[in-house]
RNA sequence: GGAGGCUUAGCUCAGCUGGUUAGAGCGCAUGCUUCACACGCAUGAGGUCACAGGUUCGAGUCCCGUAGUCUCCACCA
């Protein structure tokens, strides 16, 4: 091979020249292909805001791998990336900017703004695309969509009308979640509820036939502004007099009604509860029981509003603290207690939020949730691991009512027009021109757009072309395997599950791969405000983008969190290290017209026959372990393959014969050498697409490029039981022989000779170069019967043999002696253990009978190995 | 209030359907200018698998309980 190649490796050198080279490929990109199966991911599509974080490293890691595998295996793998519109971050990144030149949206207008939105789009929605491409992300671009192109709009007015239609979408009046800061509802899944500290006031409010008082608590004395009434228990005696009475609301100085109803419990507080409808979601419910009014004291804004009397035109916060002070002047305010409660906050902004009264559109979840329960009830969708169904069913069954519209202007606006004559709303697919209703023109489009979820809901679908109907629908769809954290679940993985049930009859995947957060070395959550957070971009400059993709997967099972390590990094280089340099060593011994292909059987050594046979257990078993999504244990296998089974032994298994006379022998042991990583790198590839391809491309070759080579596949053929079992035992001789000259410090380079005694003499007469080898032996004797002087030997045993090295005056009688009987006891227990169990009936007959099998086998060992130690001892002892 | 996770080597974590001598990375100790690699090699120390019961021939693995810890959902004015 012509290349020199660097004793280090250096992926920054080769990642780009490498993706550059797949991309070229189209490698990627997928066209329907009825000879082959699909196999598809939808790329939960990353805000257009965004920089890329750990989160969508192991999202995108996890995906590429589980990719990969599919297209190696001959699927028509398709995996669709995009980007989201992302409303409110957007929205508020625009207005940021505006801030600086001194505007607001407002001074713009909606239409200037909106250019605006889509010019910072322009500028910024490719950055999240590129830095995807650093992490080696194989999706299709060509495929690549945005939540807010043509089809995507098109997908999203089609499901607001058909739900219409269906009388699933409706507007109304409810209590929904106000975010002030925001200036726009939020559904329930965007609240985020927060222990704070606060206060419980208890406040008089008295009778207004001067026959007593009334004493009521509160989190929010502002609230109190649009109180409408007082609840107390039905059942309750204390107040039976007084329901149906008026009291007098402090600081407004009017009269509200005292109703009786079951809400109020009577062991909490007083048992009396102020009622303001407009502000909190219960007393909304009692006051329509009750017919209370409903007054909304609150703006937009978070301000008092012209309802609120003196104190109109104060934030809530400023109104509470003069509502309090003036309670208190006013001999109203009984007590303050401290009270710790659930303040909810919005999930974008984090200012709490205000539950307010307001006529917002809904989408009526308990029709939809049916056949979302039911085909994760019934396993057409399953989520690994499982326990998140069980999350997924406990929202999807206490699902209310879906907020949907946002008072926003950057994403889908909702397409009904409402006529100013008649008060008709239609809802239509066209833009409406006029009143369906009364033909009136005079109709104005509500102003509101859609949650940003409900086009991501469509997700799976409409970046496959629904509505319209077509080929790659029908072929791609539905998809396969949904990658997403835990903590998306009820926003998007819910959402599109019943999305995909109602408008195309199919749950949108068979699977649903759940993974954790990734937090910092402490357990904390990566965040911008704590400073933690790690950037991928640099992680990979450092390390590699193979490094960082192995941290993602090693040592990590789906669903739980996982600490991100900057010395794994380190360790994971060192192993993409490691693998380069053995590649190396491979390469430097090849022939210029080497070829990659398995030498004839005959022509096999023993060595070859235990890679071999190691290599075929190890395919199976990664295949097996990556059908069942268990990364982290599929790529701890080949991890362990390459740097123990393949570097550490085969390596030097074969340097005799690399470095021998014997061309013909070196020959095999070349092409085999080549043969197991040309394996192995397949196996890896996944998990490592890098430098894998990059080897993979300097190694003789069929095929243009390893990410679309063959997936290896156990065989029959290559399974040397026997020939495995015999390399074992020439290798426990040498590690045994190796542990006692490190604990008698003997250097490497002090070679002794080696008595052999075994019950396999031609086992240990074909390990014969080995052990010379790799166990420093200057010659290996096989004896007939121990030697009969044992003076300076020292020995070790292993279950198929004894070893004596002539040590001479390094060796110390007493301590030999000593160590003997210390491994015999050892091995005694060992047996003991083994025997007992062989002894018990009820394991004999009802444990499997390979299981038995096994424990006969190993307590024969065992029994081996204490009559040869016992041997050495009674010698050792008669010096 | 409801649901769930976690508790395995000094640290961070794997361990799939019960049968291993319980593993990895980092750290630690000792030795090594061994002809791919010191981002390395060899050898080693270190674990009553949280605790208490149960099922089983057999439990780190399954079931029940206890403790600690974390998370999610609901929510009490």
């Amino acid at each position: 091979m012509a290349r020199e190649l660097e004793k280090v490796y250096e992926p920054q050198a080769v990642e780009a020249r490498i993706y550059d080279m797949w991309q070229k490929g189209g490698y990627f990109h997928a066209e329907r292909d009825e000879s082959k199966k699909p196999f598809t991911i939808v790329m939960p599509p990353p805000n257009v805001t965004g920089q890329l974080h750990m989160g969508h490293a192991m999202d995108a890691t996890l995906q590429d791998t589980l990719i990969r595998f599919k297209r190696m295996q001959g699927y028509n793998a398709l995996w669709i990336p995009g980007v989201d519109h992302a409303g409110i971050a957007t929205q508020i990144k625009v207005e940021e900017e505006l801030r600086k030149e001194g505007k607001t949206r407002y001074d713009l207008g909606r239409e200037k703004f909106l250019e605006r939105v889509w010019d910072w789009k322009q500028k910024y929605g490719n950055r999240i695309v590129e830095q995807q491409k650093k992490l080696g992300a194989s999706c299709d671009w060509d495929r690549a969509r945005f939540t807010m192109d043509e089809g995507c709009s098109k997908a999203v007015r089609e499901v607001f009308v058909s739900l219409y239609e269906k009388g699933l979408i409706y507007k109304g009046s409810r209590i929904i979640n106000w975010c002030p800061h925001c200036v726009t509802a939020l559904s329930d899944a965007e609240v985020e509820y927060v222990d704070k500290p606060g206060h419980l006031w208890h406040i008089r409010y008295p009778l207004a036939d001067g026959t007593g008082e009334v004493v009521v608590a509160t989190t929010r004395p502002e609230t109190m502004l649009g109180d409408s009434g007082v609840c107390v228990n039905p059942n309750d005696g204390r107040y039976a007099s007084i329901v149906g009475k008026k009291v007098i609301l402090p600081l407004m100085n009017k009269e509200i009604p005292v109703v009786a109803d079951d809400y109020a419990e009577m062991e909490f507080g007083t048992g009396c509860v102020k009622m303001t409808p407009a502000h909190d979601p219960n007393d909304f419910e009692v006051g329509l029981r009750h017919n209370l009014e409903v007054i909304r004291v609150l703006d937009d804004n978070g301000k008092v509003n012209e309802l609120g009397g003196k104190y109109e035109g104060l934030d809530r916060y400023e109104a509470r603290k003069q509502i309090v002070k003036d309670l208190e002047e006013g001999g109203y305010l009984l007590k303050v207690e401290d009270y710790s409660h659930n303040v909810g906050t919005c999930y974008r902004c984090h200012n709490d939020v205000e539950p307010i009264i307001s006529a917002q559109w809904f989408v009526k979840m308990k029709p939809l949730a049916e056949e979302a329960i039911r085909v994760v009830k019934e396993g057409e969708t399953r989520f690994v691991p499982d326990r998140f169904s069980k999350t997924y069913l406990n929202w999807m069954e206490n699902v209310r009512d879906w907020c949907i519209s946002r008072q926003l202007w950057w994403g889908h606006q909702i397409p009904a027009w409402t006529c100013a004559d008649c008060g008709h709303i239609t809802v239509s697919r066209e833009d409406a021109c006029k009143c369906e209703k009364c033909g009136s023109t005079n109709i104005e489009r509500d102003p509101d757009v859609l949650d940003t979820w409900f086009s991501s809901a469509l997700w799976p679908f409409e970046t496959l072309g629904w509505p319209d109907k077509n080929a790659d629908l029908d072929y791609f769809y539905p998809t396969d395997v949904l990658v997403t954290g835990y903590d998306i679940i009820f926003f998007w993985v819910a959402r599109m599950i019943f999305s995909g049930c109602e408008h195309t009859g199919k749950t949108p995947f068979h699977t649903v791969l759940i993974h954790g957060l990734v937090r910092d070395d402490k357990g904390r959550k990566m965040s911008k405000s704590l400073g933690n957070g790690i950037d991928p971009l640099e992680m990979i400059d450092k390390y590699g983008c193979d490094a960082l993709r192995m941290n993602m997967v090693t040592g990590n099972s789906p669903g739980n969190d996982m600490r991100f390590y900057v010395e794994r990094c380190e360790a994971m280089r060192n192993f993409a290290n490691k693998l380069w340099n053995a590649s190396r060593y491979v390469m430097m011994n090849l022939s210029q017209d080497a070829v990659n292909a398995l030498p004839p059987m005959e022509k096999l050594e023993i060595a070859d026959k235990w890679v071999l046979s190691k290599l075929n257990t190890l395919i199976a078993e990664v295949t097996e372990n990556l059908e069942k999504y268990e990364l982290g244990v599929a790529v701890q296998k080949v991890y362990d393959f390459i740097w123990d089974t393949y570097c550490d032994w085969y390596i030097e298994l074969t340097k005799a014969r690399l470095y021998g006379e014997d061309a013909e022998r070196k020959q095999t042991a070349i092409a085999v050498l080549v043969y197991v990583l040309d394996q192995t790198l397949r196996l890896l590839h996944p998990f490592m697409p890098f430098i894998t391809e990059e080897i993979w491309q300097s190694l003789p070759h069929e095929g243009e490029a390893l990410i679309v080579a063959k997936w290896p596949e156990y065989s029959e053929k290559l399974a040397f039981q026997e020939e495995e079992s015999h390399m074992e035992s020439v290798m426990n001789a040498i590690r045994s022989i190796r542990n006692r000259r490190a604990e008698m410090n003997v250097p490497p380079s002090k070679k002794a000779a080696l008595y052999v005694l075994t019950s396999k003499p031609q086992v240990f007469a074909e390990g014969e170069g080995f052990i010379q080898r790799l166990a420093y032996a200057d010659s290996v004797t096989l004896l007939d019967a121990e030697p009969e002087n044992l003076n300076g030997m020292v020995t070790c045993a292993t279950s198929d043999a004894k070893l004596y090295i002539p040590m001479g005056q390094l060796v110390d009688i007493a301590k030999e002696l000593e160590r003997i009987t210390k491994e015999l006891e050892k091995a005694r227990k060992n047996l003991q253990g083994l025997e007992g169990k062989l002894s018990n009936e009820n394991f004999i007959s009802r444990a499997p009978e390979a299981v038995v099998n096994a424990e006969r086998a190993k307590a024969q060992k065992a029994r081996d190995l204490i009559a040869g130690l016992e041997q050495s001892l009674a010698a050792m002892k008669a010096l």
